[in-house]
DNA sequence: TTGAAAGCGCTAACAT
DNA sequence: ATGTTAGCGCTTTCAA
């Protein structure tokens, strides 16, 4: 049911002017004195008049609507946040999302974007919730598309990940500031770029600091809970153990947690835990809290449609094309100085 | 960038007919021959032709768009859930979800709101993240629109929620078939709908299998995993404590995890647990597994998108208006018997 | 059995 | 400074 009611001749009709100059009244177009201007604007507002999109964007060529095509939105609690930092960068240029997701099923995923498409969106914003290399569907080739959390092989494409290098080395480094020399890594054993990343991360802040690096410090798990626990107790179990564990997610390094309390050690005093994520339903609900490094999800959401809105504005030719955003650290109570 | 070459008059020009011809041919409209219906048909596949929606959603006064509005997107985990079974019960219907997010500001919601009647949604899922009681915004008047764990004094709304007072009584049933006789209640702070039908269901629960109910054993506390760990903490602390713990959340249950740790309890074999909500993140991590009630997001999404669709269809007079969902048991490893 | 044409609500080029 | 009017792409009545 549409129940637009009131259209642009109504309002016309009431002010005792033509629809033309209700049309530039509103949008500023034209060139009227400021006096009918404001009359119309008025008139207007009293009638409730609001514009019909569908129609503008009929007329314009314009549907002021982007797609947001996701894989499963439903199993990460990262969607959300990557989802509002788009919306509320959209709400800003008066853009509308269309959310589509695929559940990791290709051939769903094009029927989807086909539908997106029907509905005549102005750009397309194709994310991934774990920072992945993709190859993009050639539909998208006709439509300003931007990459969240993915990166491709095909240049044409603009795209924002996480800098997981940096985000690595601001996890070890706040270990290393504390004290801390014989620093464990719990890696992933997907080979994805957050784990390569990470893990370049982790090895170059250990070397830039000057400490030794012993490869044994890095066990290789299921990026779980789980995984965390079995790693972390094989590095705890050894007699000479680390007094820190830099973890690849938040939930590795629950299980890290876990691990300290199988093995009867005190976290943070007797081993620090560090976590990358920063799920706040994980690294807040941990006893004691867990001390991270935040994934910047609702700035990659931000950035994607902003970075959109220069593509199709034709701006965007001084725009960067591939951006690494900052990963900030997020202090908890995980992390203390080794026991001397 | 609106890339839509093909329109329907190019595919009469191609097909050698007019445009009426297409337009039924590719609606099932009119009455053609299929030698026609089949030969334009074969035409705009080969033409690549796609209907523009935006035209005919003008045309139709339907836009085949639905507004889906939440509070607070990003900080649940739930949200992904929702807007999946929306999502995906609405292509069925071949719609497609415009997605807004509020973050509980009612004064951007109505705005929000405003510009999805702008696009001339045919209707509104108004969505929140917890269940509750919810006056809905007044434009929602004129709109087909149906509630999603929100209820309203308005009877007008088609609403659906969890059923709050079964999910507490399935998890409670679970503990007593267990053997359990003594079950702990830590339950939330918050009056909410939430916090009543599950205490409501506790009590029932407990008094028809018979059982002493012992007021003392409800605690009070934040829905948090501090509140759950306090709670627990004071329970577990006496001298005849309960063998099992029946929790308001997850997150509340995570807490009580954390008690049985310090009071050096193990779960299950000391400590039996049941939480509500299955958020895989938290019930799938803890160690061992937490055996918990979930809460049926993704029906109530799919839920919502259907009574819509009747609603707007007008076919929606013998549909229930307001519904409570089942909350199905999800075992896992935090329940055993007592200790004889 | 097929086609011409009006019109959904809006914008903007072109008049006046 | 303001108005007339031709479409945007589609559906559908009405006529042929």
């Amino acid at each position: 049911m549409m129940n637009k009611r009131v259209g642009i001749r109504d309002v016309a009709a009431a002010a005792g002017v033509s629809v033309t100059t209700v049309s530039h009244s509103l949008s500023g177009g034209g060139v009227l004195p400021e006096s009918t201007r404001k009359r119309v604007q008025i008139v207007a507002r009293e009638l409730g008049y609001a514009p019909n999109r569908l129609a503008s964007g009929l007329r314009n060529q314009r549907s002021q609507t982007i797609g947001f095509v996701s894989d499963e939105i439903a199993t990460t609690p990262f969607a959300g946040a990557v989802v509002l930092g788009a919306q509320e960068a959209a709400a800003a240029h008066d853009w509308v999302l269309m959310v589509v997701n695929s559940n990791l099923d290709a051939e769903l995923e094009s029927r989807e974007i086909r539908a997106l498409m029907q509905h005549q969106v102005d750009g397309i914003i194709f994310a991934r919730m774990y920072h992945q290399n993709v190859v993009v569907p050639p539909m998208l080739a006709n439509i300003p598309t931007v990459l969240l959390d993915a990166e491709s092989d095909d240049n044409r494409f603009a795209s924002v990940v996480p800098d997981e290098e940096a985000a690595a080395r601001t996890a070890v480094e706040y270990l290393v500031r504390a004290g801390h020399t014989r620093i464990g890594y719990l890696t992933n054993q997907d080979d994805i770029p957050a784990t390569r990343g990470r893990l370049e991360g982790y090895r170059n802040s250990i070397r830039s600091h000057g400490l030794p690096l012993d490869e044994s410090l890095i066990v290789t798990a299921a990026p779980s809970a789980a995984g965390g626990r079995e790693a972390a107790l094989s590095l705890l179990d050894r007699t000479s153990r680390p007094t820190a564990l830099f973890c690849f997610n938040d939930l590795m390094a629950m299980g890290a947690y876990q691990a300290a309390g199988i093995a009867g050690l005190s976290v943070p005093r007797e081993l620090s835990i560090v976590g990358i994520d920063n799920l706040e339903l994980i690294a807040g609900s941990l006893f004691p809290g867990l001390t991270t490094v935040a994934l910047p999800h609702y700035a990659m959401g931000q950035w994607a449609i902003t970075r959109l809105h220069a593509e199709i504005n034709g701006d965007s030719a001084n725009e960067p094309r591939h951006v690494r955003l900052h990963c900030p650290l997020v202090e908890r109570f995980s992390v203390a100085p080794p026991l001397p």
